[in-house]
DNA sequence: ACTTCAATTTCGGTC
DNA sequence: GACCGAAGTTGAAGT
């Protein structure tokens, strides 16, 4: 795990240990004045300032100002990292096809480059997602309501998958939607289009339940729920980590 | 602009070279083996592994690792960045309130610290966004079909605001959403929300027609859209940028 | 490669 | 501050 450090280099000292440095397979930090021009999806122009560089081996290339926690600009994995010098300065060039992306970063002055041997380590355990709401569920199907029986998780329907699929205490289907947290329209939408679909697969007549299952929901998303006949049961992820109710609605 | 950098610091060097950089509210990098634990929204624990630490005056926080274009770990801006030396070894600490969440990273060797004087030069111009596509539309209404007079943008509903409403040659009240990109069942559940609302505010039997203005849709889309009875119009932002129609559908 | 959906989504606008 | 929807969303899982 080694770090190399140029401070203040010439244009031409940065562009040799930036080649040497994507050859190793190292990350690379560039600290400096630049502009960036990207095209692809979209299009987008920034002007000159100061900006941290970030050039991953797996082709990410990240370019960061002062705040935000969002880069802004960037490429994603995939991508392939070319530097040169043109007039004096050093220009960085990430581009990848499919979609046909490019990223260019010109550098009117460079303050530092770094370049990161880095390995592994990269496995994160992530508690309180919606996995573990329907591992809840799975486990307490009372959760839902008492004489609820799961069926089947992300039972394919014509709408898309859906994640909790059973039959009430009288036998009735019930659709079951998760959501880890406070929720809005969407989900509200979501659960609709579910239910819709399974009452068509249905007999005629047959009535279809619908269960949107989140810790708490907004009034609009309430109003729809309503519209459509929809429920609400106020429930979130194992182990008070927040996805809480900060409005506090519901019985 | 200012690059401090460190090199292979002590950990209580780099403390107090950590503190300094916040008091000049420099945009800091540490690289070095650490382990994270976030606790907030989720929680999650990342074991020891070389990883780069950006601070930046904001209060944002990013991990990455030598993989992906999103951090492993990181806090939004609006935190407080604090550093101590527990054990001998160098920890780094982001807060925020509403919501609680606690950023934790503990160092067990540091490589490197940087810390950048930034100004300015933030501001992106971004085109072909939906905007774009929008300021299409009414420049030229055919677009969505002859005879189409747009009457209002952003208007208000109870599902929520109406990209573009207006009426055909008929006379007949049409609800337009726009997508800059191919779209999925989201965007025809969200048109159908739309339509649905306003067909309620309408007198009796007003028929609301519903076109989802988009280069593309998938077949669950335009299935979605048939059973709504709603339309697809194909179209994208201005400017041959990309968001083009890969699988290519519609008459 | 495409579709579908989750996400500690983030971010901006509006109320 | 809550709510609503866009985003160059990204990323993962299934087909």
């Amino acid at each position: 795990m080694t770090a190399t450090t140029l401070h203040e280099p010439a244009h031409r000292e940065a562009l040799w240990e930036l080649e040497a440095a994507f050859d190793r397979g190292d990350l690379v930090t560039l600290f400096g004045t630049c502009t960036v021009e990207y095209d692809g999806r979209a299009a987008s122009s920034l002007g000159p300032g100061a900006r941290l560089l970030v050039l991953k081996p797996d082709g990410s290339a990240l370019v960061h100002t002062d705040e935000g926690r969002t880069p802004v600009n960037w490429q994603p994995p995939g991508c392939e990292h070319r530097a040169a010098v043109r007039d004096g300065r050093l220009r960085v060039r990430s581009v990848r096809t499919s979609p046909a992306e490019t990223l260019d970063v010109r550098f009117s002055a460079v303050d530092q480059l770094a370049a990161y041997g880095v390995t592994g380590g990269r496995s994160v355990e992530v508690v309180g997602s919606e996995a573990d709401l329907k591992r809840r569920v799975l486990d307490d199907p009372e959760l839902v309501e008492p004489g609820f029986e799961p069926l089947a998780t992300e039972r394919a329907s014509d709408a898309g998958p859906i994640d909790v699929f059973g039959r009430d205490a009288e036998g009735r289907p019930v659709v079951v939607e998760l959501k880890r947290r406070r929720v809005g329209p969407d989900a509200a939408g979501q659960l609709a289009r579910y239910v819709n679909a399974v009452e068509r697969e249905e007999p005629d007549g047959t009535e279809v339940r619908g269960v949107l299952l989140a810790p708490s929901i907004t009034d609009r998303a309430r109003d729809l729920l309503d519209d459509e006949g929809l429920e609400h049961v106020a429930a979130g992820p194992p182990e008070g980590d927040a996805a809480d109710d900060p409005a506090g609605d519901d019985a």
